[in-house]
RNA sequence: GCCCGGGUGGCGAAACUGGUAGACGCGCCAGACUCAAAAUCUGGUUCUGGCAACAGAGUGUCGGUUCGAUUCCGACCCCGGGCACCA
């Protein structure tokens, strides 16, 4: 029986072989392996954030899954480049630094060092020779480039917007981080304020984005929220001239419904619209002014509330509706956005809820222009009518469906030169200004006489100066722009004296381009390496948060595009395939500091080992849909692991026995399926059955049962298998020489089945026969059941179904 | 409101293209080992009735299609996530 020193130590085994993989550059490559590397596989994860609490169990939980994937396609014989970095610029990291009172330049590499010992400790595959931090000079320097190279290409403009204000965070957020008119990291309230800011024109790509999520391979949830993000419309732009304008001026609205035009009863303007003055009247202009000054003191979010009452102001101008000549009155509401469309609506009350509900506030008449099935033109709306249905009141346009209607109406305006066919979309250009400290400064100078000058490509980085007080405040200034030496400047172009930008970029750029970065980190005179990013990029297979299925992973695809259309690449979309995993929950819980319900890895780690932690957090549940940790619960894969180890200390060199060997093939076709496919869990159960067949009634497990078991539980619990695949005798290390098992189809076939009897449609007895049996002679055996027979009786058989090896299903009566 | 994802034993979960519901694991119960406990091992474990053989019920609810439905169709309820005046 096994003694002390048998007994499964996973402090010791895990120590041994992290080192043992360490000294052997087992999972690094160098510069030229990279180069020629046969049958490349790039394996990315999101890259953490290095907070100061360490790596979180749901960090564990999703580099685990990624580097099962890797080291699966390790031992089946691709070339895995497995990069791991930390994403350490940033708000979140400002903020905490602010907090705790310590200067992130000290802070953060304090935390990436944390991170580097817990990420060595759970046995990933990384290469520690490819790191990217993204607050080291050595990235940022090529972030700032990216900066430029997009500049240079026409896709980055600054100019002054209303933008989202953070008043506690003391700076500008994207529309993403603002969250049901909350800052998404404190809560507070967001304003309104008008800034100058720098923009990548994402929405130039709107199109593109959206038409190649088709092929994409990646989780269906994150496509469709991809979608809805860019959200597509389809409409018409159409004129309506100003009634009594002697310069003949017309305004543009957008709608998608160009069918109901004959039901337009009145306009709305955007209160910002460039139009409002010169349409309004004398009479009506205080009343204007005043509403307008309302709207801009309110903040962006408190405007976009749907619960709110309609509020607006009749301008006392009036348009005419091109189709009849119709005066049209003209009014400014902040339901109609300035920053959609043409900022100005033909309204239609009687097809559209908002415009039914304003209508109904100020009295404006409802006309009816669609007709459902059973209605007429006369039948009165008690809500807006947004279905199907035929066009009425709508002159020569009258019996057309919605469809053909919207066609039609559009064509014969466009003919006249009042309207053209449109698509917009509800993406917004991105603005990755950000008025704070910790980032990397945009590299641009301001002249006086040259205007906003690019800092040359060789004078990058700009480096980000040390400041002891970065504290931002409310002036909407960054705070670099007290650090004088570096903020007072020349000027790139005329040699004057200049300004240096203030402004440090997004994080968001930062993780748009770090995973092209990672195989030419050796690099410090280019930001990619040309042959490299050939062979290497796109990323293969990307695993990560569904959190960021919107704003990463879209500016990553913009990005990507935007530099294969500038010719630095020759891929336009940065990731193959991607895959979201789900969340781990405690007991039923979400994890929170607030509940104090946080699971630290560390301790676990101790108690039990990383192959342990490993195997019970794939195990969980269906990966991709997350799971529920309940402390108990990893009892299972502690005492599966621990089973293993004792079978392999009175391992046998018996043959495998016939019985076994079929289990064995089927479990390898099983695990073969399910890995590629991230169905960890029911993988792993099946691994567990078997090693219950080779264990059973206390039989001594075979060398030829064992080994290959190793090799497929390896992805999962990498150190044990190792260690035991060492202890069968191979001494060539299980990554660096073993192949993944082949499986033979004829091998997994079993001789005789169980079929499942039943009498209508009840199961009333199982027969087990030959694998190969007949119908006929199922059907017998079935008759020589006895609890079949009772529930036949006498009566007739009217009808037979044999689904063969599986079920027959017997109908009397 | 709209768009996703999900409701299966005491619990986490399985179930191929419509074919034996509950694999695997936790927990629990019983037994072995032990002076005892832990650890380990063996057996049992959907619910109800029955000593058992077996019978009845059962995959959120109601209805439908089918020889047969967790799986397909229709209506609805609940939970989780995302978007939200985008014309």
């Amino acid at each position: 029986m096994s003694n002390e020193a048998d007994r499964y130590d996973p402090a010791a085994v895990e120590q041994k072989w992290q080192a043992h993989w360490a000294e052997q550059g087992t999972n690094c490559f160098t510069q030229e392996e990279l180069r020629n590397a046969p049958d490349p596989l790039y394996n990315l994860m999101m890259f953490p954030y290095p907070s100061a609490e360490g790596l979180h169990i749901g960090n564990i939980y999703a580099f685990t899954g990624a580097d099962v994937h890797g080291r699966y396609w390790r031992l089946r014989g691709r070339t895995v480049f497995e990069p791991i970095g930390f994403d350490a610029f940033g708000i979140h990291s400002e903020n905490y630094a602010l907090k705790v009172g310590v200067n992130p330049n000290d802070l953060i590499p304090r935390n990436v060092a944390n991170f580097t010992r817990q990420l060595k400790r759970i046995g990933g595959m990384f290469d520690w020779n490819h790191v990217v931090d993204t607050t080291q000079p050595e990235y940022y320097r090529w972030t700032q480039w990216v900066f430029l190279k997009l500049y240079e290409g026409g896709l980055v403009e600054r100019r002054e917007a209303p933008v989202n204000w953070c008043p506690s965070c003391m700076t500008v957020l994207a529309n993403e981080q603002v969250i049901s008119g909350l800052c998404e990291r404190c809560d507070a309230q967001v304003e309104q304020r008008l800034l100058p800011q720098w923009f990548f024109k994402i929405t130039r790509y709107a199109g593109r984005l959206l038409d190649n999520i088709e092929q994409l391979d990646w989780s269906d949830v994150t496509r469709k929220a991809q979608v809805n993000w860019i959200g597509r419309s389809e409409g018409a732009e159409i004129d309506f001239p100003v009634q009594g304008d002697a310069d003949g001026t017309r305004i543009r609205v957008f709608t998608t419904r160009p069918d109901t035009l004959f039901g337009a009863t009145y306009m709305v303007l955007a209160p910002e619209h460039p139009l409002v003055d010169r349409i309004t009247t004398a009479a009506q202009r205080e009343a204007v002014a005043a509403y307008r000054d309302e709207v801009a003191r309110r903040d962006l979010v408190e405007r976009r509330k749907t619960d709110k009452t309609k509020t607006g102001v009749f301008t006392g101008g009036y348009c005419s509706n091109p189709v009849n000549g119709e005066p049209v009155p003209v009014w400014i509401a902040d339901y109609v956005l300035m920053d959609y469309g043409t900022g100005a609506i033909m309204a239609v009350p009687g097809h559209d809820e908002r415009d039914f509900e304003f209508a109904q506030q100020f009295g404006l008449p409802v006309i009816r222009v669609i007709a459902a099935s059973g209605e007429h033109a006369d039948t009165p709306l008690d809500a807006a009518y947004d279905g199907d249905g035929q066009l009425v009141n709508s002159g020569r346009f009258d019996g057309l469906s919605v469809s053909d209607g919207k066609r039609a109406i559009t064509d014969w305006l466009a003919a006249e030169g009042v309207a053209e066919a449109r698509v917009n979309y509800r993406l917004h250009d991105w603005c990755v200004s950000r008025q704070r400290y910790w980032g990397p400064p945009i590299p641009i100078v301001h002249c006086d006489a040259c205007g906003a000058v690019p800092v040359k490509e060789s004078d990058l980085p700009v480096l980000l100066p040390y400041l002891e007080d970065f504290k931002p405040d409310d002036s909407g200034i960054s705070p670099l722009a007290r650090a004088r030496d570096w903020y007072e400047t020349a000027c790139p172009e005329c040699g004057a004296a200049a300004r240096r930008e203030t402004d440090v970029s997004d994080t968001f750029l930062d993780s748009a381009w770090y995973f092209m970065r990672y195989p030419s980190t050796d690099r410090d005179d280019v930001a990619l390496d040309p042959e490299i990013t050939r062979r290497w990029l796109p990323v293969d297979c990307y695993i990560g948060g569904n959190e960021h299925a919107v704003l990463h992973l879209l500016y990553s695809r913009f990005v990507t595009m935007a530099m294969n259309d500038l010719g630095i690449i020759d891929f336009e979309e940065p990731f193959s395939r991607f895959r979201a995993h789900g969340l781990i929950i405690n007991e039923g819980a979400k994890m929170s500091k607030s509940r104090g319900n946080v699971i630290v890895p560390d301790t676990i780690i101790e108690e039990f080992g990383a192959d342990t932690l490993r195997l019970y957090l794939m195990f969980l549940g269906p990966y991709e849909q997350g799971g529920d940790y309940r402390g108990q619960g990893i009892q299972g894969p502690h005492g599966f692991l621990g089973r293993l180890w004792q079978a392999v200390q009175s391992v046998s060199d018996e043959p495998a026995d016939a019985d076994v060997e079929r289990k064995l093939h089927q479990t390898i076709k099983q695990v073969t399926a399910q890995l590629p496919e991230l169905q960890y869990n029911t993988a792993i159960a099946a691994m567990m059955e078997y090693l219950n067949v080779v264990r059973a009634a206390g039989r001594t497990a075979r060398r030829a049962e064992i080994e290959p078991l190793l090799i497929l539980l390896a992805p999962f619990a990498p150190h044990i298998a190792e260690e035991l695949y060492q202890q069968l005798g191979n001494d060539q290390g299980l990554f660096a020489s073993a192949r993944w098992p082949d499986y033979d189809e004829d091998k997994t076939r079993e001789d005789t089945v169980e079929v499942a009897v039943q009498v209508n449609g009840k199961v009333r007895g199982k027969v087990t026969v030959a694998a190969d049996a007949d119908e006929s002679a199922v059907v017998a055996a079935a008759l020589g059941n006895d609890n079949v027979a009772r529930f036949i009786e006498a009566k007739a058989i009217r009808k037979q179904i044999y689904v063969p090896g599986r079920v027959l299903n017997l109908v009397v009566g």
